[in-house]
DNA sequence: CTGAAAGCGCTAACAC
DNA sequence: GTGTTAGCGCTTTCAG
């Protein structure tokens, strides 16, 4: 490895003039800089980042919490966050907490070590006063912690006003919502909106507690069918309960969406595979991470934050399934 | 921030006491391990990881290079890397390289200069002499660069064989293969895999290149059938495209699995959730991912390797669509 | 058993 | 314009 004072012995000059070519500060002469940067190429000297960081205490990391990259609804969100950071030079550490608030805590106390200069957090166990202590940057992604902290969310609740709606206008007349995590605030979000158009409106309705998981959706859904079968609509409140919900229909031998229609929420990839393609609430999804990891980007560098709350339209997407 | 000097100080001992109790080294008298324990709690100290980087040389941070988080068969890779990384005390930091040189060499660069500890390359479009030159631990995960590196990988040809034999004993007469990527490795065996049986059984065949993208994948389905509309069977390169073929036969309208029988490659959800469900060959992902850590880190603590070639068997999961 | 001090690679006063 | 030097926070000789 070839350090800096390398290159100024290369060169013939004291490191102090090799920092400053490397940073474009102070005075340097012509030929000064020339020797240094003949010295560098010729050496193939890269600066050290780890002895920046102690010296800057900042990383040009930032780290990523959330749930479990496993679920589809992440990897883009990933996506997003690791094309800006990166478009920054920023380079992303990222971290599954599986909703466990000591693995968040453990990932959150780790990262403040490494020296991260901010964090996205897509999951929020921990007492949010916990987060408030701390004076590194954060931005919530999908969830919401704190008014202090920078906050980047889907219209979860006109989503799912508007899912319920579009089911009424296809007629069902009894529609089944298949909740999210009961604690999970856009899950609950949808749950409230469901609830708010099913009273408006005076449709019959029922709900059941579903996790992000395939098999569980789908056997909640085959209870369902056996205490209400007359439900001829299920608003599901992911992309993926709603595949759960088309499995059980599957075995309930029902035509989807001639005897139950569907929606679901998110507009991951998944819907357009499933055959029928699934009806759905899309979320902006990439756009929602790129303009988390901008604003976390804006504090880190000092900029200033003109808005601390950002709502991403969610959009129908009329498929096969209603 | 408090430091090790403020510890020294709080305690009433140098900074070298403190060093070596946080380290478990050299003699230290019960007495001051006390007091310097009190203090560090009091204090509530956490050592500063990045100077002990900067001493060290190494960061307990490795690097994942993949192609696309976004492409279904990766997450669970790197969620197995994220678990065992972090079981071991490791962070992992994530890039995407789209399978582009360029972005490849760039993430190389920058996480060398880091100073992770190591890498994990899912993706390999550098020369792979470019690798060898640097004498970072690395470890080559359904990819392979050079023998130098230790490699983790599926037994795509066998894999392949199999599913092309459970479409022949299905009683298929007319195959077409949805090959993937050309010059992407395991899609090359999958394809030769292919190739190997079809021949040997004397069947008819077609193949058509794709890419891991479900769109492309229904165009080519679509003209496949019209060039060849006896097709009974497909061979996909993966689970995603044979989402795609599937999307085909229904615009085709044609009956799955009574017309035409499919068989995927991959083993991801997404074949579960798919109706009818996807028969495909399993690879055992997660295990790979932790297998491909492992060698990983030995690798970075110095333990010696015993075989650098690991193959996971593959398995046949028959499903609905055959 | 413990402390002083050098040094990991780099930056930024402060002199000259 | 350029060099000297004192740190950033931690570890580890080397004396005592």
């Amino acid at each position: 490895m070839t350090t800096i004072k390398d290159v100024a012995n290369y060169a013939n000059v004291s490191v102090a003039t090799v920092s400053r070519v490397l940073n474009n500060k102070g005075y340097i002469s012509k030929t000064a800089e020339e020797a240094v940067l003949k010295a560098i190429k010729e050496l193939d000297y890269r600066p050290n980042s780890v002895a920046r960081s102690l010296y800057h205490k900042t990383s040009n990391m930032i780290g990523l919490l959330m749930p479990d990259i496993t679920n589809p609804f992440f990897p883009e969100l990933a996506r997003a966050v690791e094309d800006v950071a990166m478009s920054y030079g920023y380079t992303v550490v990222f971290c599954n907490t599986d909703e466990e608030m000591e693995k968040e805590k453990t990932y959150f106390e780790a990262l403040k070590q490494k020296y991260v200069d901010g964090m996205i957090l897509t999951t929020s166990n921990m007492d949010s006063t916990k987060y408030d202590e701390f004076d590194i940057p954060l931005v919530a992604l999908d969830r919401i912690i704190s008014e202090r902290i920078p906050t980047v969310v889907s219209e979860n609740k006109k989503g799912a006003m508007e899912a319920t709606q579009h089911l009424i206008e296809r007629d069902c007349k009894y529609i089944a919502h298949l909740r999210g995590p009961v604690g999970v605030r856009p899950a609950d979000d949808r749950y409230n909106g469901f609830i708010e158009i099913a009273e408006k409106e005076g449709i019959g309705y029922v709900t059941a507690d579903t996790q992000f998981s395939i098999e569980l959706a789908e056997e909640k859904t085959l209870e369902l069918f056996q205490s209400h079968p007359e439900i001829d609509g299920i608003f599901a409140s992911s992309d993926v309960t709603a595949a759960g919900a088309m499995h059980a229909l599957f075995k309930l031998n029902k035509q989807v969406p001639q005897d139950v229609k569907i929606v679901g929420f998110d507009g991951i990839p998944l819907g357009t595979m499933l055959v029928p393609s699934l009806t759905t609430i899309q979320q902006s999804i990439y756009k929602m991470g790129e303009k988390a990891t901008q604003l976390l980007i804006d504090q880190i560098e000092q900029k200033a934050i003109d808005t601390y709350y950002h709502e991403f339209p969610t959009s129908l997407v009329v498929r096969h399934t209603t």
